[in-house]
DNA sequence: TTGTACGCGTTATCAA
DNA sequence: TTGATAACGCGTACAA
């Protein structure tokens, strides 16, 4: 059964009470300056009277413009991605865009679902933040329609298309170095999947810091980007380092109680750095010594790129990537060579 | 400049290749079973060889039917309101919709803006979380328009349309009236803002419970929603009671900061509960007694209140109210009578 | 400045 | 079972 038209008022109805010809109507809404003022009036009242919108739709399928971008990421559950998605959408919805938010689960097969839905629905442009670290049916999918597509945070290395992000690298290394130069001379590094662009440059940060100073004493440790994680796999420490440096803040959160169960004080006993300065990390007691990425900004610089890609402008930089700041908490203390008590208990405990 | 057409691949170009009519393409795709086989595989051969997927907009302009339904929220930021939409959407997208998610950033007249700017998109169906209190416009666009609409957590209450919810008053009913059995005297209850329906339902909750047990030592102080006003609240405290009842999770977790600093045990000196039981509500020191919601569970229900009303069904309850869980933590300690030495201290520090 | 008429890609009706 | 054709609501080239 066809739905009913609950809306009779169209373009037609407004041209008849205004007594005028629908192409007037349409004048009268989409150039409104080529229209006589009398007809003008006559029509601005009609449209008041009726409460006439143009119908989207049918504009749409005349136009081949829908004025709607599309998002994939891979949770809609986590609030930094969406905040990368509201900076985007503050910038767009100026220039009149409309949007639809998909999350993938974290499931790549469903990323490329999403896609295809995307392309059928005549988004104009889709945002992109990656939920694995290689996705081939995804590269075709976009090539065959054509659409604008921007990376934001993360990105299919192998797809030559825009991306804004962050300095993982050299983020994870900053605050790495900080451990060196603060004294701290054996370290644990827990990553998460090891499969997102974002976790691999994580990880290159720390080892070239590692590597930058000659520290052998290292170690590291892959689970998820979750607390429990992050918690189960400090558990499992045979030996306890001075510093343990969380993939992200959750991960580094989860380190922390693991270590306070275990009769460790932080940062007395080890110090602790995460990566993200989430919500609550500077509630945490003791607060959490991290990286800040500027989520917001980077969205809203994803949302400027689409809309250069959109209006047929070139795209000057294809990668834009944004640094980070430290931000200094409490879960980091200076150590110096006196500091040996640790070591020692650690000797025991293992 | 109108856009080029990407993709020249339509249906027509579809029956073109497989030597059909557009007919017989249109029917292969929605009821196959009255097509025979040879035309069937033939063009379905033509579809596979060109990729070509049906532009859902014609669709929409012809069958009237979007298969979109759109939702207002007021924080597209805040992880229990996506909680709620991944409720909702789990529920919807078995049905083949789509999804539009709208922010108001707490704003009422963006929230009208919003709800104008989705009827024009032909949403099929809207699911609001209020801004506000109160919103006369939205009342009237809403009736104009004729759309199937469905709240969710909470409600414009002059407004008669299916509602979702929680029992915010019996949950926080439900925990205060815990802290009177477990031998608190004073109450301090600290309200977020006092125009939602869901802020005035637990603040009737914590009076009913007040009333209940004829507790006269209590007051009610009005913020906002935020760690911070519950800082600065208790901080302003003349007289310290012995349970403060925070109006959600996160003025609770504020209020429990304040009372660090200016001295205070939680839950030795003071217990302190919440409502909401987010996300780091557990892994806080102490772990936050807090009153649980179904969240997702709220969406999921609302999501299949909105396809009853879309699918033409009578719905049996136009409210449905879920209840509450109790989570037990560590915020909250037993006292009794002999225990009069937070007492003595208060007077002293007032 | 205004109106007529066509087409966007699809589904639905009707004949064949 | 299949095909030709009329809508859906709108924008726009072209004619007046």
């Amino acid at each position: 059964m066809a739905k009913q038209r609950n809306n009779s008022i169209n373009i037609k109805s407004v041209a008849q009470l205004a007594g005028v010809s629908i192409s007037t109507v349409s004048r009268v809404i989409n150039s409104p300056e080529s229209v006589s003022e009398e007809l003008r009036e006559r029509v601005r009242k009609a449209i008041e009277e009726l409460g006439y919108r143009p119908n989207q739709i049918a504009r749409s399928l005349r136009t081949g413009s829908t004025k709607v971008v599309g998002f994939i990421i891979p949770d809609i559950t986590n609030p930094a991605f969406l905040l990368m998605v509201k900076g985007a959408e503050d910038y767009l919805k100026r220039k009149g865009y409309m949007f639809i938010v998909c999350g993938t689960d974290h499931n790549i097969e469903e990323e490329t679902k999403l896609l295809k839905t995307l392309l059928s629905q005549s988004v104009e442009g889709i945002i992109v933040t990656c939920s694995g670290g290689r996705n081939s049916s995804f590269a075709k999918t976009i090539q065959d329609s054509g659409v604008k597509l921007v990376f934001m945070d993360r990105r299919y290395e192998d797809i030559d298309l825009p991306y804004v992000g962050v300095d993982n690298t050299a983020g994870m290394e900053k605050i790495t170095d900080l451990l060196v130069q603060t004294g701290h001379r054996s370290f644990v590094y827990l990553s998460g999947e090891r499969n997102t662009s974002s976790a691999k440059e994580r990880l290159r940060g720390f080892m070239k810091s590692m590597k930058k100073h000659g520290v052998k004493d290292y170690q590291v440790l892959y689970g998820r980007f979750t607390f429990e994680s992050g918690y189960e796999l400090t558990k499992k420490l045979k030996k306890i380092p001075e510093a343990v440096v969380g993939g992200n803040d959750l991960v580094a959160l989860g380190a922390i109680e693991a270590l306070n169960e275990m009769g460790y004080h932080v940062p007395d006993d080890v110090s602790v750095v995460g990566f993200d300065d989430m919500f609550y990390s500077k509630y945490s007691k003791p607060g959490l010594t991290t990286v800040r990425q500027p989520i917001y900004e980077m969205g809203y610089i994803a949302g400027k790129v689409l809309w250069q890609l959109l209006s047929g402008k070139n795209v000057r930089k294809r990668v834009t990537i944004l640094q980070t700041d430290i931000v200094l908490r409490e879960t980091v203390k200076e150590r110096n060579a006196s500091d040996r008590r640790l070591t020692e208990k650690v000797e025991v405990v293992s």
